[in-house]
DNA sequence: ACAAGTACTTACAATTTTGTTACTATTCTA
DNA sequence: TAGAATAGTAACAAAATTGTAAGTACTTGT
C-alpha cells in the first residue's frame, strides 16, 4: 500500500554530515586524489583529522578506496569505486538546487520570502 | 576557472540531519499534515520535542509553514511552502538511489562488493 | 469520573559530530 | 642544516544533534 516508503534515510546515511558529500562531488569530477590535494580543494578548511575519519568511512562503505604506494614520504591515493559513481545522480540534482539558491540571493529566507511571494501574487 | 562550485554545502545545511528531509518528503505527498500526524507517519519513531524543533527550522527557512487554527483541543498545520516545493528535485533522485540500493542487497558493504566487483569483471 | 488525545514546552542527559593541537618518520629543497 | 611536505594518529575539548520524562489546558469518549 506504500509506495512512498523512504529511500531518502538511507542515502542521509551515506551522505549527510558536513563533508561526505563534498569529498564524493571532488572525486566524482577530478578522479584519484591525494589525501592533502583533497584537503586543499575542499572549500571551507577540513581538519586533517576529520578529512581520514571521513574517508574511512567512505572507503568502510564501498564507495571509494584508498590505494596506498607505501613510499616514503607516503603517498596515498583516494579514488571513487562504480558503486561510489553511481552516487552522481543526486548528488548532481543537489547541486544544482543549491547552486540555483545561492544565485538568487544570498540569504535563505529572502529568497524564501521572494518565491512564496511570487508564487501569491500569481494566484491572485 | 571553477565551474564546479559547490552547491551540496548549500543543500545539505538545509536537509542534513536526521529528520528534516523526511518531514519535506512526506509533505510533499500528503500536503497540510497535523503535527501528530506527522510524528506517527515518520518510520522510526520521532519524538514530539524533535519534531518540534525540525518543523521550527524548516519554518524559519520558509521551506513549510505553521497555520495555527487557535482552537482548544489545539489544531495546527504545516504544509509545505512553494518554495519548499522546489526541493522535490533532488529529495526525488535521494529517494531514488536509496530505493535502489535497499532493493539489491540489505547490506550495504554487500552491495558495494558486488557492484565494484561486476564491473571489474566487465572490464576483463 | 477517568483515560486519551491535541500541540506543544521545559529541564535535563546522552550521543554524535566536529574541531584543535601536537606529533610521527622520512625525503626533498633552499 | 633548517624548513616544508607527505599521510596520517593520539589526546583532548567543544558544539551540535538527538533523546527522555514530565507537564500544560482543555475536550471528547467510555
Amino acid at each position: 500500500m506504500k509506495e512512498t516508503e523512504t529511500g531518502i534515510e538511507i542515502t542521509l546515511e551515506i551522505v549527510c554530515g558536513k563533508w561526505k558529500g563534498l569529498i564524493l562531488w571532488k572525486l566524482l569530477h577530478e578522479n584519484p586524489m591525494r589525501f592533502n590535494q583533497l584537503r586543499r580543494e575542499i572549500d571551507g578548511e577540513i581538519s586533517s583529522r576529520i578529512l581520514s575519519r571521513e574517508l574511512r568511512k567512505l572507503t568502510d562503505d564501498g564507495l571509494i578506496e584508498r590505494i596506498d604506494y607505501e613510499m616514503v614520504p607516503p603517498k596515498v591515493e583516494y579514488r571513487i569505486t562504480p558503486y561510489g559513481k553511481t552516487t552522481a545522480s543526486f548528488l548532481a540534482s543537489m547541486n544544482e538546487w543549491g547552486l540555483e539558491h545561492k544565485r538568487m540571493s544570498t540569504s535563505k529566507k529572502e529568497m524564501a520570502r521572494l518565491i512564496n511571494k511570487k508564487t501569491q501574487d500569481e494566484l491572485c
